[in-house]
RNA sequence: GCCGAUGUGGCUCAGAGGUAGAGCAGCUCACUCGUAAUGAGCAGGUCGUCGGUUCGAUUCCGACCAUCGGCUCCA
């Protein structure tokens, strides 16, 4: 028998007879591998522990450890998650059961509707065929065998699934003890490798993601090789949760939600002082960066959104009044507006670019089930600006508002990822222009060696654009600043600028936002600091605290001074305990407690307790105030 | 909008077919206190809204509204 060499990941190459299974081959390596093995890489593809080595390669053999590796254990999971639902509900039909982010989930078509006592239920069927230890067998079959197959046993999606797959594909089938499932693999060797198994919840899906067809059951559910390992995720998780902006916001007074305007938030004194130190740290930067200010209305009429393309792409998302008998319209977006201050005059080629700011309130009409705290709102504050440049500025430009929106996520501390989305259905404008507007944005992300990952039809109407996404407390990310490049809007307004030539010219113009919007920016920044936010941002800077009665006045002395010096300090007076009012201090994650006494009176100091680090002893309090001051400056 | 769940005083949550409780917060009083909760008392709810069943509903049923988790959509 001949032999064959595999490269390992460490550089090694080892020697097996051709034909070794991938899991002996493991087991060559070492038992603890073999063990913890779920599955194999080869040469870059993912398959079966059972599929044997036929030629040299570089092999990689999967454990949990490995994107992979968990990929495989989830989607065998949901196989097994299958397998228990049609045990226990036999008229079901299967939909699909990939691996996700921290778990897997399968979509079901039942009569049966699977409440919270049904999970436990399957559950425990799914333990036991943990407990069964099924081998995973695949086997190859013809796209008639499987589609005679599944139409013998009724599963419609499975049939259309099959029917769908390219001419060439390879079509395999999965079985684990009486249960089969159509799917390309690869798996784990048997289910009683997922020792660990919980079921999360249930949910709506429509079949194939499309609210045109019929909306599934879907089970959500998360796996891990260990009980403890999935104890201590289901502990992170709920400690995640306690990070929500919606409790937090609630808790630390920032702002509230009521019945009589769902999805329209209310900003609190201490929600406000968080957005006016967002917008003062906005309007400082963008004027450093060339930026001017405008401000334009709210409503408008009905014939600016004909114009602009709203009415025939957006109007689902718009809402409507009237004035005096005419049509007019919440805005959406500020462009429109913009371009209306743009075009109040001639602009010379010598003034592009022009960067026109504006923190603008929109209205959209959200879907009910979509709104979600200050991450999905229907009204919302657009940190927008409009660029009008000249064609061969707009690389540049591009580069230049990228570094922008980096900087500002990089003084928060922020981690993003950068989607490019392209064109979408419902678009205007001609695919040249679009393509030309995609491949400027794509130049510019990689002339800034950015990554980012390609979304296809998720463009504005208008145009393609550049996201930038944050992520929320449960690792969920939404979309924050975006770029987008226009060529549509400057022909449907027909905007122009006096060219070297004296002629009048077409401008590009680029749409952005850095923030994105400032209600959810602040969600985001409430669920990255849990609400203890940096000093600079945060509500109540510096708290006093008098030990007793007769220390109040002092302790109104030492507040007039910070307030003097524009720190945002509050005295508790209450008669209570130091330790009850240090206590809730703390809860309120206020920076900077100072705790003043007799001591701290007959010295002109304040004892001061830092939020996280504790008792840090007595200052003077000219040194503290000017500490505090330099600290803010800084931004920390 | 669709699927499922939830909706009890400011907050967190008990509760039962016979018109509701606890803790925290609030208020009052006492304690004048040194680094994460002093004690006592008081007050506070037409049990999301509107209908229906019932002698009687907050508890059962229906519709609606809102919220939560998803789907869809999106800053």
């Amino acid at each position: 028998m001949s032999s064959v060499k595999v490269k390992l990941k460490d550089g090694s190459v080892k020697e097996f007879p051709r034909g070794t299974s991938f899991l002996a081959v493991a087991e060559g390596i070492s038992r603890g591998l073999a063990k913890a093995a779920l599955a194999a890489k080869v040469d870059g593809e993912v398959v079966d522990l059972a599929q044997p080595l036929n030629q040299d390669a570089e092999l990689e053999i999967l454990t949990f450890d490995t994107p992979e590796g968990q990929d495989t254990f989830r989607h065998s999971s949901s196989h097994i998650l299958a397998q228990a639902v049609k045990k226990l509900f036999p008229g079901t039909n299967l939909g699909i059961g990939p691996a996700i982010a921290n778990g897997f989930y399968y979509d079901f078509d039942s009569e049966h509707v699977f409440t919270p006592e049904d999970l436990t239920k399957i559950e425990q069927e799914m333990d036991r065929i943990v407990k069964q230890d099924y081998g995973f067998e695949r086997s190859e079959v013809s796209r008639e065998e499987a589609i005679k197959f599944f139409e013998a046993r009724g599963e419609k999606y499975k049939v259309e699934l099959v029917q769908d797959l390219p001419v060439d594909a390879v079509i395999s089938m999965y079985r684990q003890g009486d249960f089969v499932d159509l799917c390309a693999g690869p798996h784990v060797p048997s289910t009683g490798k997922i020792k660990a198994i919980k079921l999360q919840s249930v949910a709506g899906a429509y079949w194939r993601g499309s609210e045109k067809n019929k909306m599934l059951q879907r089970i959500y559910g998360t796996s891990f090789p260990k009980q403890a390992e999935l104890e201590d995720y289901l502990f992170k998780l709920e400690e995640a949760k306690r990070r929500d902006h919606r409790k937090i916001g609630m808790e630390l007074e920032l702002f509230s939600f009521h019945d009589e305007g769902p999805g329209f938030p209310f900003f609190h004194p201490k929600g406000m002082v968080l957005r006016n130190e967002l917008e003062n740290f906005w309007r400082e930067q963008h004027k450093k960066n060339g930026y001017q200010e405008i401000k334009t209305p709210i409503i408008l009429n009905r014939s600016l959104w004909e114009q602009s393309g709203h009415w025939d792409h957006y109007r689902e998302n718009m809402y409507f009044t009237k004035i005096d008998e005419a049509d007019y319209a919440v805005k959406p977006m500020n462009c429109p507006g913009g371009i209306l201050v743009y075009k109040t005059r001639l602009h010379s080629y010598r003034d592009l670019p022009i960067r026109m700011g504006e923190l603008g309130l929109v209205h959209r009409h959200e879907l009910s089930g979509a709104l979600h705290g200050l991450l999905r709102v229907r009204n919302f504050t657009q940190d927008d600006a409009h660029i009008y440049l000249l064609p061969s500025q707009v690389k540049n430009e591009l580069m230049g508002v990228i570094s922008l929106v980096d900087y500002f996520y990089t003084v928060f501390g922020f981690e993003y990822h950068v989607e490019l989305s392209t064109r979408p259905e419902n678009s205007m404008g001609s695919d040249a222009d679009w393509e030309m507007a995609t491949n400027a944005l794509q130049e510019a992300l990689e002339a800034k060696g950015v990554n980012y990952k390609v979304n296809p039809g998720d463009g504005a109407f208008y145009g393609p654009k550049i996201d930038f996404h944050l992520r929320d407390c449960l690792g969920r990310t939404w979309q924050c600043g975006t770029i987008q490049l226009d060529f549509q809007m400057p022909e449907k307004f027909d905007m122009h600028y006096i060219g070297e030539d004296g002629q009048k010219h077409r401008p590009v113009m680029i749409h952005r936002t850095i923030y994105g919007s400032i209600e959810r920016f602040i969600a985001i920044l409430t669920e990255h600091y849990a609400g203890a936010f940096p000093l600079w941002l945060s509500p109540v800077q510096v708290r006093v605290l008098p030990i007793s009665d007769r220390h109040e006045e002092y302790a109104r002395n030492v507040a007039a001074e910070l307030s003097t010096a524009d720190v945002r300090v509050e005295v508790d007076e209450r008669r209570e305990k130091i330790s009850y009012k240090i206590r809730q201090a703390q809860m309120d994650k206020v920076p900077y407690i100072l705790v003043v006494g007799d001591k701290e009176v007959e010295s002109r100091a304040v004892a001061v307790r830092r939020r996280g680090e504790g008792d840090l002893g007595a200052r003077e309090l000219d040194e503290f105030v000017q500490q505090v001051i330099g600290e803010i400056a800084k931004k920390l």
